[in-house]
DNA sequence: CGAGTCGTTGAAAGAATTCAACTTGTGTGG
DNA sequence: CCACACAAGTTGAATTCTTTCAACGACTCG
């Protein structure tokens, strides 16, 4: 990884913080560069301190054997990174790759400690962050446990969307493979592909190569409802 | 639900608190008794406050359609119930169910966010609490998408012996039915039916009526192990 | 041009759920 | 106290869904 410049601005911390402390940590952050497909930290790791994209974007993981991972979520700009190791936690319970080359803000987490301790209104919002993240793996664990693979594979196709928008040709503005879908939904690389393929028969979505087009949300949509 | 009195000591919120605030929350805080199968509230009810099991247990759970449901987490004596619901959300994302007669304290959301304004050590506490939840999260959410079920119904047991202890006569301590366990594992009711019944021939488990007393820990555990 | 990797596909195997039937237990009313 | 009805617990069989496996074709890189 590589030094780079990094606009304070654009960083999930700074976007509500006091100005006093955006001239602090303008101080105390460093940024790093990712390539793509380089691990940003990985699950075991010591907890060093927390990140934030500033360019490009991420998935964090965790792994389940050799092969296996759930993709917990994706991450872009403007998104916390490893978060998950506040609070007294020796090693990150999770891993970061970047899916795309991307520029990461690091702050140590001495630094970050001792700015809650006094900038009260960042440590409000950063709990308040942490309830909504909750609620989040809450919902999914939900839909893991109940709702059948099709309706995870809609579901994760439609966050896509909801995460990374579309570009100019309607196509979802992510750099991303069936098997990290698959991963997401937590199913195999085979079952999504197959399932894409008869999505793509009905028309609901339509495949260019890597990337996916969504035409019919609200079928797509109905993969997801409790069956009867 | 009935009124009843409250050891302020034994809530979680005050047992980390400065003094003077556990006046002000005593003059703040109700109590109220609920029945055994009482809902204390549900998904979608709309968000008034917080609160602390003083005694007994409960489940909180997301539902899934009219007969599913996803046990998210026991609370016991001393746990948090209903914090999900801080952050300006209006409605609870979730539904709490006692699962034996129970006390709980109740804090009113506005004296909570104000008090949050003010005391800062509260504040961080609770973001950190919120964040070991969130690992806990995402623990079982790779849990549901890879374990089998046998290894989720075994960690259930495991996590359950964890949380309510044992008693006398080694028996897990919790009022629980398969069916509830059922719910927790993201399995049906049949199917931990029969793993018992697995179990109990192995001899790693005893079943006596309604309680569960587990005799080989390590073998329970190697159901949860990644197979090859 | 050949090796190897990745994407694609169909068939077989396996796991879990669903369904349905049967048994046991419980409570109520005669 | 017994008989009956209803709910809860137990069980096996069948179905369904998903994964796994293996093979084939296309594409890329050396």
């Amino acid at each position: 990884m590589q030094e780079a410049a990094c606009n304070v601005n654009s960083c999930f911390l700074c976007s509500f913080c006091i100005p006093a402390w955006k001239e602090a940590i303008a101080l105390h952050k460093k940024t790093y560069q990712f390539k793509k497909g380089e691990d940003i930290f990985r699950e075991g790791d010591p907890v060093k301190g927390i990140y934030f994209i500033y360019t490009g974007s991420v998935k964090v993981y965790k792994q389940w054997g050799e092969q296996k991972q759930l993709i917990l979520r994706f991450a872009k700009a403007g998104d916390i990174l490893g978060h998950r190791g506040l609070g007294g936690v020796v090693e990150y319970p999770i891993g970061a790759t970047a899916l795309e080359d991307s520029k990461a803000c690091f702050i140590s987490n001495d630094f970050l400690e001792a700015t809650l301790k006094t900038n009260h209104e960042l440590t409000y919002k950063l709990m308040h962050f942490y309830a909504t993240e909750l609620q989040k793996a809450e919902m999914r664990m939900r839909d893991l446990a109940h709702m059948e693979v099709k309706g995870r594979v809609a579901e994760a196709l439609l966050e896509l969307r909801n995460i990374f928008g579309v570009n100019h040709d309607q196509h979802i503005a992510a750099t991303i493979t069936r098997q990290d879908i698959a991963s997401y939904a937590g199913t195999t690389y085979e079952t999504v592909f197959k399932f894409f393929n008869e999505l793509a028969e009905e028309k609901i979505i339509t495949t260019n190569g890597k990337s996916i087009k969504i035409n019919d949300s609200d079928r797509l949509q109905q993969f997801s409802k409790k069956q009867s």
